[in-house]
DNA sequence: CATTCATCCTGCTGGC
DNA sequence: TGCCAGCAGGATGAAT
């Protein structure tokens, strides 16, 4: 489900809901969740940090619990009462309830130590809404491979944050193929590249984001970003800038979408 | 080292 | 109607 601009939104809305918060209790309810518990309840929550699609609940302290909502995965601030569909952890806090649900159950919520923390953070690649994000160090991640440039977008060791849905609207938007490899991109194509990606994003963020099925806001509202999608979903429809069926093709055990015309 | 693939889950949709 | 194959926005570790 979410990429980084349905992660930073929900970040957004949690924040101010759960910054000063005491842990009170976590309840899980999915044995694949396992989080130490004395170490958890009765602490402060003092912000919400992102990079990528991963979420990090600081503790007061150095520790963190850490959130992320796999493909399907949602997290909301509720008052008591509220029912949510497959919902994995209940964690009371002095003033409501975090709810986490995640049908299926390739979400992630895990306690970090410090040192772990930084071990994961630092494994992640520069964060494209980050202050990190940087051309000369894009330049270079290109340079030294030869993968799909659709792969490069995927893993999260070179950018984080990018998904599938974002993947396709960056490349059909700078006009590359997705199976083109990195090392023939030219100059001007790894230019708009490092343009387009932030950009891209940060559409997505002030539209709340893209809501295919799941997806919600913390109050429940869609986002509105899949009315901009140009070729994400959009097999044998026509391309919105050439009226070309768009195609699909699969590599990676995933869909790619794009214009054969517009995409060379 | 870099790249590709199977796997973890559950539910929905479309074709027969 | 019933059943099954294929598909879904992600990350990871094993295999190549």
């Amino acid at each position: 489900m979410p990429e980084l601009p349905e992660v930073e939104i929900v970040r957004r809305g949690l924040l101010p809901l759960v910054t000063g918060k005491v842990i009170r209790s976590i309840t899980i309810e999915d044995q694949k969740i396992v989080l130490p518990l004395g170490l958890l309840v009765g602490r402060t929550i003092t912000g919400i940090d992102r990079k990528g699609k991963f979420l990090f609940f600081r503790l007061c302290g150095q520790d963190t619990l850490l959130v992320h909502l796999g493909m399907t995965g949602v997290l909301v601030y509720e008052e008591p009462g509220c029912e949510l569909p497959y919902r994995r952890l209940f964690i009371k806090l002095d003033a409501g309830a975090l709810l986490y649900s995640d049908q299926r159950r390739f979400g992630k919520v895990r306690y970090l130590d410090d040192p772990s923390r930084e071990r994961l953070w630092d494994s992640l690649g520069m964060d494209p809404l980050s202050g990190e994000y940087d051309f000369q160090r894009f330049q270079q991640l290109l340079a030294a491979r030869s993968c799909r440039v659709k792969d490069f977008l995927l893993d999260q060791r070179f950018l984080c944050g990018i998904g599938n849905i974002y993947a396709c609207e960056i490349l059909f938007r700078t006009g590359i193929h997705p199976e083109k490899r990195v090392s023939r991109l030219s100059i001007e194509e790894v230019g708009w590249l490092f343009r387009v990606i932030p950009q891209v994003l940060e559409e997505a963020l002030s539209l709340q984001g893209t809501t295919i099925r799941d997806f919600r806001r913390s109050d429940g509202r869609k986002g509105e970003f899949q009315n901009r999608l140009c070729v994400y979903g959009r097999a044998e429809q026509s391309c919105p800038q050439c009226g070309t069926a768009i195609k699909r093709i699969r590599f990676a055990g995933r869909s790619s979408f794009y214009c054969p015309s517009c995409q060379a």
